[in-house]
DNA sequence: CCCTGATTCGC
DNA sequence: GCGAATCAGG
């Protein structure tokens, strides 16, 4: 499975809407969460803008605070807008990854929708293909970090 | 215990 | 460049 266009796309979309990489791997499909995480860090999405979670604080604006010194001091000013959207767009629903796909309602028209074909796509009659012929047991990997090995035995 | 992102290493 | 392994925090 190679990083498409469009799958980069919705990663940074789903990335920035605050989805965890599990879900964000859920969607795209085919990955891992760790795939997502990896990826998104060599797109630069090292940090996401909020560490709110997706399922749970996307629902509302952030509390930001105007710098105005000396003005809610009595009007507060509730609404002073908000006529085009007034109705919080509440999805009884989880949010719908879809909605954010620019492709995924754009194409739909003559491209043909996103079947239902599980993540393997073949696999030969040995069974699963595998990435790494050690990678069984290949826990020699370090990874994470802080890991130094000592001179001596 | 589970999920979370971050980091590092081998291919 | 990708992805898994693995760590570290909540």
């Amino acid at each position: 499975m190679s990083w498409t266009d469009e799958r980069i796309d919705q990663l940074k979309a789903m990335w920035e809407k605050g989805l965890t990489a599990s879900q964000i791997a859920e969607e795209l499909g085919g990955v891992s969460r760790n795939a997502v995480i990896g990826k998104a860090h060599r797109l630069g999405l090292q940090s996401r803008p909020s560490p709110v979670k997706a399922n749970e604080a996307p629902k509302k604006a952030a509390p930001v605070r105007k710098p105005a010194p000396v003005a809610e001091t009595e009007a507060p000013k509730p609404a002073p807008i908000q006529h085009s959207t007034p109705a919080p767009v509440r999805h009884p629903a989880p949010v719908t990854v879809a909605a954010i796909s620019p492709s995924a309602s754009a194409p739909a028209a003559d491209a043909p929708p996103p079947a239902p074909q599980p993540r393997i796509i073949s696999v030969g009659p040995g069974g699963f293909l595998r990435q790494g012929p050690n990678r069984n047991d290949a826990r020699v990997r370090g990874g994470g970090r802080g890991i130094s090995c000592g001179s001596g035995g």
